[in-house]
DNA sequence: TGTTAGCACTCAAACGAAGCGAGTGCTAAC
DNA sequence: GTTAGCACTCGCTTCGTTTGAGTGCTAACA
């Protein structure tokens, strides 16, 4: 595939190929010269038009769905057309009062938890984009640190472990322990665990701090190991990127999931949670907002759609990514204003000081 | 709608409409006469069994699409069928070798949740039915006793508040507490809480319980508050019951759904969590193991579908409902006994001792 | 040389008639 | 009561026709 030159195309044909697209996202029909000539007057006549889109084909930005039709974009089409085209919708994408309530009752929530956030902030992409979101909170390459672990008693026989992370995430679970192993005892053991291991690394822990609580509680090494499968646990679920999907069925309603196979294949997508994870972090260690058009995906079910992705970040720490799945004629441009709304919102809410604009 | 009275159909009748259900049902087109007759034989030609067949339509158990096409089952049918006449596989619902052993390796995983292991019940029983599986987890109804309520230290002026439920589940809330609260301030208060809180029902947690509190820690009350929002944030979060939705995107395989509008329809209501929960809760409050066909679903869009509801319990405390929903023309006796399978293991691996079979 | 009017051509989609065939109801005979 | 036979119904498929949006090309024009 030839690389774009910037002066491959002069501003005239440029216009067009705005125009077409434009039109086709809009009107989800292929574009004909005289639609072009007459909607957008660009004091061009539809055989001028008809010229140059048959050089726009050539040159690869269009192609024909048949020979008696008008033209749609081709994935290079819309690639011009994302990089360098469009205008970013400033107004219409604001949420409308309501939605905007939401959002900021549930920032101010005095609890906030990441997860929910990032769910919240997806269903109003999605509502707001009318395609589907996917989001994945977490991000298994940063390190986390450990803000407090504790052990609690539940009932004889059986404990709870317990990790607070940095950001504010609890993880925990419940595991069986030897029945000599008293209330009290954990207390101790809960004692000496969060003194040692708060404000580490989670990758700093070893068996080293194992022996030295052992030691200090006098809880012999061995009853001790219950525990330590309990805090494995918790890191596990915690390293445990979360994916999500918010609108499925939104797709649906777009004409090119007419298709029930189509539809079918995508929809059983959703559900391949790893599949969505690798895609989605793909994007995302590329930048911040990043779009894939069509093939440019690697999934093979995906070819006929597109992918935005905006990453979020407080403190310099990416803490998750959120998502837009639709078909490759997508309003982009809608697309990537909602995402940035939203992205903005939620720094804000997660940063906790809101900054100025 | 007439009532069904036992003695309105002789035996020759309800072997015909048998047949003509299990036909359809494996078949999914409409049952002419001529198929009955060669298929089952039953000594009759086709003419009798079409006289026979104009006799069930006429008493509303079978309807016709149009005057020349065979014969599907009316919900008044549906109903006769499962009620009295389908047979309960018992065989071929089994899960594979592969499928047990996730299932054993699951249950038999020391940290039981209950809320991991529903979905899990859930993706095996869409999995081998090949409908959409719904879960309910949780049950508002009940009051739950507490088994241990703990306040963590986070930082300066954040608080982990903590219980732990009778029925293993943990909830947490992270709010934000005076400054001046010290850590050991709040292992006090934990001690305290835990100490009052232990054992009672959550309801009978009330004011008089805090003033307690505030007195033998010392902490006035006045800074207690958050942390009694904190605990009645936990509460809540106990109280929802969780939905969780498995295998969605199964049902468009089927072919009732080849219609994208309805299937939209359904798809759609899928997300509707409220609408869900009520459903599946009308149906568990029924009893043990509920068929809801087509209409006596109180939900619109779920006309043409049927519900299949089995509910769990454990020491005779129900703790959740699994659902099935599939065209009304599913497969009645293997979502049963899917349902029934899964039941059996949730009930054994909760409970936590195995019973014999 | 670029633009435009005009015209012949293409082809998917919409429409309609014809034929097929699965299935029925009815009648008459067994 | 059962069955064979037959006329009839009606949705589906096939196939030819028409329609119309849109094109490419050519020739004339500025």
């Amino acid at each position: 595939m030839k690389v774009l030159e910037p002066n491959e195309l002069d501003s005239r044909k440029m216009l067009i190929l705005k125009a077409i697209i434009d039109d086709y996202i809009e009107s989800k029909e292929p574009v004909g010269s005289r639609t072009i000539a007459k909607k957008y007057d660009m004091g061009l006549s539809s055989a001028t038009i008809r010229n140059e889109m048959a050089d726009l084909e050539e040159m690869g930005y269009l192609s024909q769905p048949h020979t008696s039709a008008g033209r749609i974009p081709s994935e290079k089409g819309y690639r011009l057309y994302v990089d360098r085209l469009m205008n970013l919708k400033e107004q219409g994408i604001e949420p409308t009062a309501e939605e905007l309530g939401d959002i900021k009752s549930h920032m101010q929530h005095k609890i906030s938890e990441l997860s929910e956030q990032m769910r919240m902030a997806s269903e109003i992409v999605s509502r707001l984009t009318d395609y589907t979101a996917i989001v994945v909170s977490g991000n298994s390459r940063r390190s986390m640190r450990i803000k407090a672990l504790q052990t609690v008693p539940v009932e004889t026989g059986k404990a709870l472990i317990l990790i607070v992370l940095d950001d504010d995430r609890v993880k925990n679970s419940i595991v069986s322990v030897d029945p000599s192993i008293t209330a009290e005892m954990l207390m101790r053991i809960s004692v000496q665990c969060n003194l040692l291991f708060s404000g580490h690394r989670v990758e700093d822990i070893n068996m080293d701090m194992i022996d030295t609580v052992a030691e200090s509680t006098g809880v012999p090494r061995m009853l001790l190991y219950p525990i330590v499968e309990g805090i494995v646990e918790c890191i596990r679920k915690a390293e445990n990127t979360e994916v999500y999907t918010e609108g499925a069925s939104r797709l649906l309603a777009h004409p090119e999931f007419n298709d029930i196979g189509k539809a079918r294949n995508v929809l059983e997508l959703l559900n391949k949670e790893d599949l969505l994870v690798d895609m989605i972090q793909d994007c995302s260690s590329a930048g911040g907002l990043v779009v894939r058009i069509g093939s440019e995906n690697k999934i093979q079910d995906l070819n006929d759609c597109s992918v935005v992705t905006a990453s979020y970040s407080v403190n310099g720490v990416e803490l998750g990514t959120i998502g837009v799945l639709g078909p490759t004629r997508m309003d982009y441009s809608k697309v990537i204003s909602a995402l940035e709304y939203v992205r903005k919102g939620l720094e804000e809410g997660l940063g906790g000081k809101p900054k100025a604009e």
